[in-house]
DNA sequence: TTGCTTAATGCAATTTGGTTGCAAATATAC
DNA sequence: GTATATTTGCAACCAAATTGCATTAAGCAA
């Protein structure tokens, strides 16, 4: 995995530093996705908090992560698998176990209601409970 | 429209003071969405953030208004013109003119890519240029 | 390998947006 | 008009994001 994360920054074009490794091992480990506390928490002592924003921003802007925020305003970052037909802009989210799917595009049908007006950005966040936490917890059914 | 707004807070069961005139007559008065901080800058020395808050927080519970959030997280309210078929978390705003209209639920063929995952909240914005805006500016096109 | 140059980091401080406790002011029912 | 409960303004606080700056470290070239 730090073999996966050294290719990645070096095809990016950034230094290998310990904070980036670390970082983006987190994401390369794991479906969930992560907030700037998320990260703080696991590297209270060997990272500092601006160099992991720095870090997650970094990331962001070079497209190795995606962000979006959740319904209380918090920005989210989640690793950008390139989906085919998902622009990094749709997500599911399970509340439980935190794991993030992305969604496939809107669809041209439903995009058309938007008329005459131009989209140039979007955001969509659906949150609940994926299959999986459903099963563990049957007293949600 | 100080007549509609009396009428909406005896409806709702909610006293009738200047702040929540004030407050609702800017959501009656224009299709625009505006934060807390929009609302501070309108009264800036009539009433203060936590009053203008409250009755942001209290629309909003009541349903008259709509809130949800843009790319950085800040939360945003629009009244909420109980469009049928609209659920109040699917948006179009414009970045020009700050115009938002509610968009349709999503199609249930889309939310079936969901499978077994189960949706509890959502939230859609979609952010470009209405059509108003865009003949304002020809150069954009 | 060493030194050089530039970029990244840690720390402290700041900004922004949201939120609360409490005393004073005010809306409504009587 | 008066009593009562609600709302307001103020100040303070909190959480998350962000920045300036001195120090440190990465990577290149000699």
């Amino acid at each position: 995995m730090i073999q996966e994360a050294t290719t990645l920054l070096k095809e990016n074009g950034l230094k290998i530093t310990q904070n980036r490794l670390d970082v983006l091992c987190v994401f390369l480990g794991s479906e969930k996705a992560f907030t700037l506390l998320d990260l703080e928490k696991i590297f209270s002592l060997k990272h500092d908090r601006s160099s992991l924003f720095r870090s997650l921003q970094t990331y962001y802007e070079k497209g190795i992560l995606e962000k979006f925020c959740n319904a209380t305003g918090t920005a989210i970052y989640t690793l950008n698998r390139h989906k085919p037909d998902c622009n990094g802009k749709s997500h599911f989210k399970c509340k439980d176990c935190e794991t993030v799917v992305s969604l496939p595009n809107l669809p041209t049908e439903y995009l058309q209601l938007l008329g005459n007006n131009k989209m140039e950005t979007m955001n969509l966040l659906i949150e609940g409970t994926c299959e999986n936490c459903q099963n563990k917890n049957p007293e949600t059914l």
